[in-house]
DNA sequence: ATCAACCATATTGTCAACAATCTCGTCGAC
DNA sequence: GTCGACGAGATTGTTGACAATATGGTTGAT
């Protein structure tokens, strides 16, 4: 990082760019603490920086804040992520049912071009390009429903939950059960019909759901550091 | 005021409670501005202290923050607070399944009560009071489905549609529309019928988005002060 | 060996001064 | 009379130093 010192507006932004990237990518654990001084050094920012992105996170549900105690990386448990899904179904019902009703021909084109690309990455076997997809298709849909507050809701939902979905896609089968879900989804918004899309949307979040409860809740790390594998 | 300067974090809740409050009871207009200093001033509390409240605010979807250019109260437009609305529908309807299903009988007991007294308010013509027992109502369902996740952006959203709420309920005749559509809520979910719940829960907000389409898009100031009457 | 009190250090919280930017009225040219 | 440039004042943004608090290890008594 041989970056000159980032002034405060931009470090807010860059450190919760940051944080959220590494937080995605794993490589911050659950339960790790985040320290100030330490992320301000990191991303060549100043403390002020980092306290308000870290506001920010939390605000997003993805960082906990402990007055006088700091922060550190939320813990999401197996029981709260299956509470969000359960939200996300409600939610992404009703943007599907609206995509129906709503969706332009640019939209509907994408929709298929999104079916078709994830059969071929099925079928070769690509988790990679299918997990893209799959977050491709529901952000599709949800701005091709109209329904804004309801795609912030669910970008802040989503945002809490890609560990889960993260390990749910590398199970073996998973994508072959998921596949004809996403293609029903995808079947009933092209053809324009709202209350099949709804009832397919919220099928595969209950599907979701099923397979969640089923991962076993692991011991997180509490500790100040990360337990060592 | 003549408290003591409030130290920091408390300033910090002071401040966050008191807009809410003014905000709520509708004596801060949407597009007023918020001057951090004037704020300090109001509420005795460092512009620090201010200037964290308002991000709260901000995260909460309250206020809106603008950089460079300082914090004004944020306006909802009709078609936003219909699509609020429709995020509502569809969590007070999964919570309401769900309340259906796993209420204890304290909560239906509750439940129960807000009823009655639902009835003999608009028997007696008492808004005020109906319009508590609606509120009361919607939180109660929300805790008793044990749907956390759901109950805090349900928070979050009706925070957002207060002062529609508000204006909603003095409409001639509204309370009487709406009375049977929350003692079909109360029926369901007190005889256990999760869909009847969900169905019916639905319906209500059907009805209040029909009655917020039907309003008025009133020109909001939007200058530097609100417009004299 | 166990436990509690204590202290050094790491970390977060607070503040007030300073800097940067925007707003709006004033002035002048056309 | 209209438009644009300019500048004073108001307002937000940033910083660094200082204060308050928690943490974890050390010490000493039992």
């Amino acid at each position: 990082m041989a970056d000159g010192q980032v002034t405060g507006q931009e470090g807010r932004r860059i450190v919760g760019a940051g944080i959220r990237a590494r937080l995605s990518a794993g490589e911050m654990a659950p339960g790790q603490r985040l320290v100030e001084q330490e992320l301000s050094e990191t991303f060549g920012t100043t403390r002020s920086a980092v306290r308000e992105a870290l506001q920010d996170l939390a605000a997003e549900g993805l960082v906990e804040l402990i007055p006088r105690r700091g922060a550190r990386v939320r813990v999401i448990s197996v029981e709260e992520a299956v509470q969000i899904t359960e939200c996300r179904a409600a939610l992404e019902g009703l943007c599907a049912r609206r995509a129906a009703a709503s969706a332009g021909d640019a939209d509907r084109a994408e929709l298929r071009d999104i079916g078709e690309q994830m059969s071929r990455a099925v079928t070769e076997g690509d988790l990679d390009a299918y997990s893209a997809l799959n977050r491709r298709l529901h952000d599709t849909i949800a701005r091709a429903s109209g329904q804004e507050v309801a795609e912030n809701l669910l970008d802040r939902l989503n945002g809490q939950t890609v560990r889960f979905q993260f390990r749910l896609a590398l199970r073996p089968g998973r994508p072959a059960q998921s596949l004809p879900q996403h293609l029903a989804i995808i079947e009933a918004v092209v053809t324009g019909d709202g209350a099949a899309a709804e009832a397919a949307a919220r099928a595969h979040l209950d599907s979701v759901i099923a397979e969640l409860a089923a991962t076993p809740e692991r011991p997180e790390p509490v500790g100040s550091e990360v337990a060592v594998p």
